[in-house]
Parts: structure tokens; C-alpha cells; sequence
RNA sequence: GCGGGCGUGGUGGAACUGGUAGACGCGCCAGACUCAAAAUCUGGUUCCCUCAAGGAGUGUCGGUUCGAUUCCGACCGCCCGCACCA
């Protein structure tokens, strides 16, 4: 339909058992080398698709297909362990050169490296209570320690306290209901406990539960230090703590240096923290680090934000987790003899929940241990598994391994991969971890998937309701002279929305197969191509996509009526005149346009072959030879394009091999290279005239030609000028 | 709030590492062809000024520079991402 050239040899499907009995060996491959692991955890329960999520696919708070506010839950389920790859991930990042740098940014934070002190607090019941702290240093600043409230001593506590119960009830709600947290009021519950300072036996903190404290980061339980984090700050004001600045400024008396309502995040030197005093910020880091090391109660952590991949998903499609729940053995993987574990036949979509799981025979089989009988794993991996290295199955199909090696060695990594930006910490950070853990395993020898990335932008469309504010398609409306639109065969008014990415439930789709029915696929796939940078949006409208049949057309009358051409492969000898301006702008054209397309730069590209076109139809002077070349440029230029056009014009042009078959046009510098050009002059920065001379003339020609000039005497009015700048090629400015 | 990006005619967008702002397309205006229209072709199209000459002009205000859409600072607006990350 769009004229696209798919090697479909090497097609397959992922939903396919022969793809993924190989992704199943790979998971088992995974499990003996330890990147998978079985744990109870805190989980994204989406209410709607009925499985769990992992943290990349719930956004703000929601299911990403499903758009259901997210549950948490605590389950037993399958994790890649992609967190043993953090600082991997993160360090390959700098190499990747090639992709948007919106991109890389986006992973580093979700991968969240930060270096701290883990450590521990003596609590009044007898317990001791880990902490992270990126800021140890300001340890003799503390004035409380706070739980998050699904910490599980705060869980604890609420069993006795019924009131901390319904504070704990209360932050949730307003942890997933108040979209913005910055207005979320710091608030706090005292659970009575206290801390024991780890410097000092004599001095107590209280410990509370605060409604900013994550269980998700760290440990979830942190010291306050009000003067230099501006959450405890405001925690501390609200509860009347104390406020002690321990980090000074330079220049700042440690005496009158107050915290007022901005804490203090900047360096400076200990103050008020006995042993730490006059230290700097790392120093004192270190010094506390250290000590606290030295007892065995801390240690310095690197901490990620970003958590291992759950994969398990309660869906009865895709890839069945190759594992068998014993009630012997425990759980054991399936023998890679009996490879692929296939869905089955038929299934029951009417029943609650996985229907893998309420299938009466299919989850019944035998111990691949023992014997005995047991029970399959009913939950499928996350489809992003099968994307995650689909990469490398393409380089060899066929392949009895999951991969074959050396023909990843070969193609790998992709050059260019395109897609949209929605994927930069889905299947760009999956497929990087998969590629890291399957050179691990030998299968490939790349560090890297996608040496260079670039993300496409959206084609958009205006949106239209009726008046009972029912969507409508494009075509079911039609847009009046006056800007207004009405209800095609109707005179009901119509309601025009702004033009947003296209999408079926909004309607404001014009579905490819109408376009190229009315226009061809050239006109969609030029009008795509011609208007904006592809990085950027698109609207789609009508008339532009009429301008682009009407180039169309007008490049085959080109080539179609042109007369009196020699016959292919005639070669041109010395010229001059129209002739020589002609071939200028074709050889300028092609290396133009081959810069342009080798950078992405396609609507320039575009620009580029409208110039030449306009060139050869208003050069009617030229000789047939020079008329065919500049002809067989634009034809050769425009096939990458508008590969229909193309052949057609070709064949036109007298050529039996196809477009697709002829090398791609060379220019010749020569003729790219003009012999004079015009450059302007300026006096005082401001264009007075312009003048033309040779091309590389030298600055004293240059100069006196422009001093000369009408327009510069105009302007310097008998003045003499100071100073006269020449660039050379490019501009003449006189300062007068 | 933090991070990233962007802001150019009626419009989509050009302008390479500071060097003629508005390429090219769309739209619009005028003309040619036509009985007329469509199609096609030619010319024009940032604003002010009758022409010429000139002046202003790339979100706003400053700065650096012989010269700024481009570099720097502050502000305004829009888009995207992250979001109480200890």
C-alpha cells in the first residue's frame, strides 16, 4: 500500500511458540545465571487488566493501557534483576552518542543513582531502625526520625494505635488522590518512641510517622534535618522542632547564620557538630561515614530508585513463564527438552481472573524434579520481554539457539532506531539491560542494542463534535469557507477541537487506505516527509497534501515533456552559460539533498528537490544532455521519497533498470563550487548593498569592491570608515 | 518545585560552527491562457512609508560583539519529562 520494502523473510511473530519457546530458554538461561528471582513484594495490581504492572508501566499512578488507578499488593511473582545492572545502565549511557539527549536524561533519573550512609538508629522499645541519608554530614542537625507510613514498624505500631491507624489511611489517600504534591501539607503522627542520637547516648529524637517519608526510596525512614532539607524544614515548623543550621556558608557567621523559610542546600563549613566543626561538606561526610562504619552499625550505599523488572503478568496471551510449582521441591524449571510450555487451546475468557489459572487441565503436570505432581506457573511474562531482544532474533531467524551469535556480532547494534519517545524507559532501558545480561551468557558479544535513536513526532488531526458531543470522523464533516464546519449532508453546526495525536477514540483519524485511494501512496508519504522536521508534530490537512499531488504532477510533465533528449548515459562535455547554471544547480542539489536525507533532514530535503524542479522548468534554454542530468538528479533524489514516481520517470527517461537498482547520484565538487557570488555589505552592522565578485577573491578586492558601491558612500556620507571587516565568501562590514 | 526543550510572516517551517532573517511549501493578491471555469503558467506577498531613499523587525528587557534568530543574564509564555528520591 505505502510502496515499503519489508524483508519478509525474516518475519515472525512473538505470540509465535517457535519465537518464544526460545525466549522461555532464555529465561530459564537467566534463572541458572541468577537474573531472575522469585520475591514477595509490594506490587502494581492493576483492578482492570487483572495483573500486576511493573513500576515502568504505571504512570502517575495508573495503568498504562488501562488508565485504572493502580493497587498495591503484596504477591510472589517473577523479577528480572536488572537493579544488579544499575550502575551498568547508567554508565553505558554516555556512550550512546546517537540519541536524544531528552532521552538519556529521562533514564539516568529513573535509574536515580544516589551515594549515601545507610545506618541505624537505637530505638526506646529495644528495635533499631535503618536510615538513608545522602547527608550524613548534617547528622548534629537532626531534630526527629520519621517512618513512612507503610514502613513496616509503622504497620506495627497501627496494630495498638488506632488513631496512627487512621493516619495511616489518611496519607494514603491523599498520596494517590492530590495530583499535586507540593501544596500536599507536610503532616506527621508521634508515635511516642524515640531515637537515640548515634553520637550521643543522652540525646533522643522522636520518632514519627510523616506522610513525605517514601516506602518506595531508600529504607523508608529518614533523620530530619530541618536547616537543610526544605521538606523537614517544613515538617519542623509545623511541629515547632528544633531548627539548627550545621552547614555555614562561606563568608556567613556561624554565630547569626539563621534559617528563616529556604533551608540551606548549598556547601560551607561545619558548625555546631562537635567533632565535625571547620570540616567541609564531603569531609564531614566522610568522617561520619567512616565512624559510623568503624562501630558496625553503617555502611556507605549506592542507592537506585530504579527497582528489579516484574515480569509475571496474570494474562492468558503471550509467553507462559516456563516454571512448576512443587509441593515437594519448590519451584522448578520446566527441562528445556519439553520446551515451548504452550497456551492452550481454549480459553475460558468468561471466568474471574487468569483464566491460565482456573484452566482445569492445563496447569496440572508433573515435577520436573521429582515426578510428583504439580503445578505450572499460570502467569505469562510482560510482552516487553518478547521486545526486549527481538533485536537480535532478526539477525538470524532461523537460528536453532535463541541467537546466533555471530550474526548479531555482524548486524548489531541497530544504527538507527526510530520510535516514539514513549518507550525511552520501557523497551530502551529492557532491551539494554537484556543485551547486558545476555552477553553475560555468551549469546552476543554487543555492549549496546541502538548505537543511534531518534524519536519520530505524531501526526495530529483537528478533533469535531456534533452537537450532542459525540466524537466525528474527517470525514463526516465538511469545513466551511468562514472556518466554521457542519455535519457532511446535514446543516448541523459542527464543533472544531484543537488538532491533537491522532487517535481512534477521539476520531480524529484519516485512516492511511483513504489518503492513498484519493491522493497515492507518494502524495502521503511526501506530505509526511516535506513539512516539518520528523522530531517534531505534524498536522494533517488536505491542502497541504493537495500541494504535494500538484508536485506530483509536475515533475512527470517534466520529465514527460521534455524534448529533445539524448539517450541514456550520454556523457556532457565542457559547457557554459544556462547550461553551466543548470548543472550547478543540480550537482548543488545532490549534495544538498544526500546531506540532508543522511541527517534526518527530510523536509530540507524536500525543499531542496522543490528548488531544483523549479530550476530545470524555468531553464528552458539548455542543451538535452544538461536537461537530462538535472532530470535523472530530481528522479533519483525524489525515489528514496516517492519510490512510485520514481520508476515511473525512469522508465520514462528511457532506463531499463530500476530506481532502486541505480547507484545513488555522485555531484561533482567543481560545479558545486561557484566561480562568483554575491556577498553583502554592511556599514555599522546594518546592509547597505551587496556586491558581487569572484569566489575567493582576496580581501583587497573585496574591499575596494565594496567601498566603491553606491549604497556604501550613501551611508558613510563622506565619512571616512575606521575599520573595514571582509569574511571572506561571506560578508563586508564597514565600521564607520 | 526540579530537569530538558521551544518561542521566527497569515500559516508549516528554513537560516550549516555568530556573517544578506523569512529558503521551500501552503494560503492570499495580481496577471496570462479561457466565452467562462478548472487545471496550468508568470509575478508579488514581514511591518511602517505614495515611489525612491529610509526606518522597525526572530516572545520581553538588558549584555557581549564590527556584526546576534544563533552566545550570556533576567523575565514572560508554551510543550515534554520527573515529582515529597532523604
Amino acid at each position: 500500500l505505502m510502496g515499503l520494502s519489508l524483508d519478509w523473510s525474516r518475519e515472525f511473530a512473538t505470540c509465535d511458540p517457535d519465537y518464544y519457546k526460545h525466549q522461555q530458554k532464555l529465561f530459564l538461561d537467566f534463572y541458572k545465571a541468577g537474573f531472575v528471582h522469585r520475591s514477595e513484594a509490594d506490587v502494581n495490581w492493576d483492578p482492570v487488566d487483572m495483573t500486576v504492572l511493573a513500576n515502568e508501566q504505571v504512570i502517575d499512578g495508573r495503568g498504562w493501557r488501562s488508565n485504572a488507578p493502580v493497587e498495591r499488593r503484596k504477591l510472589s511473582q517473577w523479577f528480572f534483576g536488572i537493579t544488579a545492572f544499575a550502575d551498568d545502565l547508567l554508565a553505558g549511557l554516555e556512550t550512546l552518542d546517537r540519541w536524544p539527549e531528552k532521552v538519556r536524561v529521562m533514564q539516568r533519573n529513573w535509574i536515580g543513582r544516589s551515594e549515601g550512609l545507610r545506618f541505624a538508629f537505637d530505638l526506646s522499645n529495644g528495635e533499631t531502625l535503618d536510615v538513608f541519608s545522602t547527608r550524613p554530614d548534617t547528622l548534629f542537625g537532626a531534630s526527629f526520625v520519621a517512618l513512612s507510613p507503610d514502613h513496616p514498624l509503622t504497620e506495627d505500631l497501627a496494630k495498638k494505635d488506632a488513631t496512627l491507624q487512621e493516619f495511616v489511611v489518611q496519607c494514603r489517600r491523599i498520596g494517590t488522590a492530590e495530583a499535586d504534591i507540593e501544596t500536599a501539607e507536610k503532616m506527621g503522627y508521634d508515635t511516642g518512641l524515640t531515637a537515640t542520637h548515634p553520637f550521643d547516648a543522652e540525646w533522643k529524637l522522636p520518632v514519627v510517622v510523616a506522610n513525605f517519608v517514601l516506602m518506595g526510596y531508600g529504607t523508608g525512614a529518614i533523620f530530619g534535618c530541618p536547616a537543610h532539607d526544605q521538606r523537614d524544614l517544613e515538617f519542623a515548623r509545623k511541629y515547632r522542632l528544633p531548627v539548627l543550621p550545621v552547614v555555614i556558608p562561606e563568608g556567613a557567621d556561624p554565630k547569626s547564620f539563621a534559617i528563616e523559610s529556604e533551608a540551606y542546600v548549598g556547601p560551607g563549613r561545619l558548625a555546631n557538630s562537635r567533632f565535625l566543626d571547620g570540616l567541609d561538606v564531603d569531609q564531614a561526610k566522610n568522617e561520619v561515614s567512616s565512624r559510623l562504619e568503624a562501630r558496625g552499625v553503617g555502611k556507605r550505599t549506592i542507592n537506585y530508585r530504579l527497582r528489579d523488572w516484574l515480569v509475571s503478568r496474570q494474562r492468558p496471551w503471550g509467553c507462559p513463564i516456563p516454571m512448576v510449582h512443587c509441593a515437594k521441591c519448590g519451584v522448578v524449571p520446566v527441562a528445556e527438552k519439553d520446551l515451548p510450555v504452550t497456551l492452550p487451546d481454549t480459553i475460558d475468557f468468561a471466568v474471574h481472573g487468569n483464566p491460565l489459572d482456573h484452566d482445569p487441565l492445563w496447569k496440572h503436570t508433573t515435577c520436573p524434579s521429582c515426578g510428583g505432581e504439580a503445578m505450572r506457573d499460570t502467569d505469562t511474562l510482560d510482552t516487553f520481554v518478547d521486545s526486549s531482544w527481538y533485536f537480535a532474533r532478526f539477525c538470524d531467524t532461523h537460528a536453532k539457539e535463541p541467537i546466533n551469535r555471530d550474526a548479531t556480532n555482524y548486524w548489531l547494534p541497530v544504527d538507527q532506531y526510530i520510535g516514539g519517545i514513549e518507550h525511552a524507559i520501557l523497551h530502551l532501558l529492557y532491551s539494554r539491560f537484556f543485551v547486558r545480561a545476555m552477553k553475560k551468557l555468551g549469546y552476543t558479544n554487543i555492549d549496546e542494542p541502538f548505537a543511534g535513536m531518534f524519536t519520530q513526532g505524531m501526526l495530529c488531526h483537528e478533533t469535531y463534535k456534533d452537537q450532542d458531543g459525540n466524537w466525528l470522523l474527517p470525514e463526516e464533516v465538511d469545513k466551511r469557507s468562514d472556518g466554521t464546519a457542519i455535519r457532511r449532508g446535514t446543516n448541523q453546526a459542527v464543533t472544531i477541537g484543537p488538532s491533537i495525536k491522532m487517535s481512534k477514540s477521539k476520531k480524529n483519524v484519516v485512516a492511511p487506505e483513504v489518503i492513498v485511494d484519493v491522493y497515492g501512496a507518494d502524495t502521503i508519504r511526501w506530505f509526511m516527509l516535506s513539512d516539518s522536521p520528523p522530531e517534531r508534530d505534524v498536522d494533517w490537512s488536505e491542502s497541504g497534501a493537495e500541494g504535494c499531488w500538484r508536485f506530483i504532477q509536475r515533475v512527470h510533465r517534466l520529465v514527460t515533456e521534455a524534448s529533445d533528449l539524448p539517450p541514456p548515459g550520454t556523457t556532457i562535455g565542457k559547457v557554459n552559460g544556462p547550461d553551466l547554471e543548470m548543472r550547478r544547480a543540480t550537482h548543488r542539489a545532490i549534495a544538498a539533498v544526500t546531506d540532508d536525507l543522511e541527517h534526518l533532514r527530510f523536509n530540507r530535503a524536500v525543499a531542496q528537490l522543490y528548488s531544483l524542479a523549479n530550476t530545470i522548468q524555468a531553464a528552458d534554454a539548455t542543451s538535452g544532455a544538461v536537461r537530462r542530468e538535472a532530470l535523472e538528479a530530481l528522479v533519483l533524489l525524489v525515489g528514496p521519497m516517492m519510490p512510485h514516481l520514481a520508476e515511473t520517470c525512469w522508465e520514462a527517461l528511457g532506463h531499463k533498470a530500476m530506481v532502486v537498482a541505480t547507484p545513488w547520484p555522485k555531484f561533482d565538487a567543481e560545479l558545486t563550487h561557484a566561480e562568483s557570488i554575491t556577498i553583502a555589505i554592511q556599514v555599522n552592522g546594518k546592509r547597505r548593498d551587496e556586491v558581487t565578485v569572484a569566489a575567493d577573491a582576496d580581501e583587497e578586492t573585496v574591499r575596494n569592491a565594496a567601498l566603491a558601491r553606491d549604497g556604501v558612500i550613501r551611508a558613510l556620507a563622506g565619512k571616512a570608515p575606521k575599520k573595514v571587516i571582509v569574511v571572506p565568501n561571506r560578508i563586508v562590514n564597514v565600521v564607520a
